[in-house]
DNA sequence: AACTATTTATAAGA
DNA sequence: TTCTTATAAATAGTT
């Protein structure tokens, strides 16, 4: 427009272009604004580029958004629909879906079972009653495996129980209190939980405390003036 | 501007504004169209006047919503977001619901149990041993009442059945052809659809029908030669 | 990015 | 709304 004359057809140049762009899209804000405020009306420009970028305007006081809710209003096809409604229609799906499962757990249940005709009716009876039967079979593995854990647990318990005594029968002439690093597996074994009953009172000869008792049973009068031993070992069973 | 430089303001006049906005609407439509036209880009722009209306211009061979696309992918934030984001997450806890309820289904028909614990299997078989106690009783209780139906049916059946007899035995002496009108309700009673087995030989007073035969039996002679009310007889037969 | 000759847009009037 | 036209504004080509 000024310099000669061009024609309204793609600049070919890419530098031109781009200038041109550049120049023109300037003009066309500068004069969408202009028209804003003249006019008070609302104009939203966006433009991409050639090269795919992005530039808009919007006039003050309004946002492209609302340009955009607007804009589908007047038109009246809401242009995201077709996306939204198949989003409904998947939401409508599911819910039916949820419908008759939520069906189904109630006949399973012994409810509902009005819909269901006769044959259908022996038919649930049937699926109901085998599914008793498979129920009922894993309890029992459940329960065969839960004995198996317990025997082998009281097996090791057992064992451990062995050879704790062989060792304090090998030990009952020279004591000593290695043992209670045993205690952690010990515990462990049987389940107790560390704080739980205490097995100190076994780093005493069983055979020793054993005999005390008898021995308090048979003379009640050493309870008050029993020896220095004694005492010792009653104290560390409380 | 021409004829005098204008200050970008509102123009208060109502009408010089209207006139103004379209001049330079035209103006700008004509400007981005050759913008789009000499630097290939789209350009999308809409307007809204100070009295609501709409107007739009988007260049050739691009459509609004293409654009309005473009641009919420380059501005980033998805300006339907928060509403199709709501959608997502109600269908996503549809989609789990519906697999919780699959599930529980699957437990019910005696599958997935390792899932459940000792006690939760224990519940399950009660429920499901409830269950089926009651689907059962509703089978009988359906059981039951189709034995009542058919029973009633019967009774309705040896009642109908009595009354024909006790008519028969009434209209022997004065036969009549009133009778025909119970044809439907003994059809319904019997289950039989109209079109089924006629009862319309009942007509016929069958101690005639017999003795008409028994005649036959006796005087073979008389079949082509016998008289007119005879043949009429067997006409109705037919 | 700045310049400027020229084209284009448009304000005011009809 | 459209036409006219004087004039402001935009801008193509150049630097």
């Amino acid at each position: 427009m000024a310099r000669g004359k061009i024609q309204i057809k793609k600049i070919e140049n890419q530098t031109n272009r781009q200038v041109t762009y550049s120049k023109r899209r300037n003009g066309l804000f500068k004069k969408a604004h202009e028209l804003s405020v003249l006019c008070d009306a609302k104009v939203s420009i966006v433009m991409i580029s050639s090269t795919q970028k992005l530039h808009e305007y919007i006039s003050p006081s309004i946002t492209t958004k609302q340009v955009f809710d607007q804009y589908q209003k007047a038109v009246g096809v809401d242009l995201w629909n077709s996306h939204y409604q198949k989003m409904q229609e998947h939401l409508q799906k599911l819910k039916d879906v949820n419908r008759n499962l939520r069906k189904e757990i109630r006949q399973r249940m012994g409810e509902s079972l009005n819909d269901l005709g006769y044959e259908q009716t022996v038919n649930l009876i049937e699926e109901v009653d085998t599914a008793l039967s498979l129920i009922r079979e894993k309890k029992y593995k459940v329960i065969g495996n839960r004995i198996e854990t317990s025997k082998k647990k009281l097996r090791n318990v057992e064992e451990i129980h062995r050879s704790l005594v062989l060792e304090f029968d090998s030990i009952q002439e020279e004591p000593h209190y290695g043992l209670v690093e045993n205690e952690g597996d010990y515990n462990s074994v049987l389940g107790f939980q560390h704080g739980g009953p205490r097995i100190i009172a076994l780093r005493l000869p069983p055979n020793h405390h054993h005999q005390q008792q008898q021995h308090h049973h048979h003379h009640p009068g050493l309870h008050s003036g029993g020896g220095g031993s004694d005492l010792t070992t009653f104290a560390l069973l409380e």
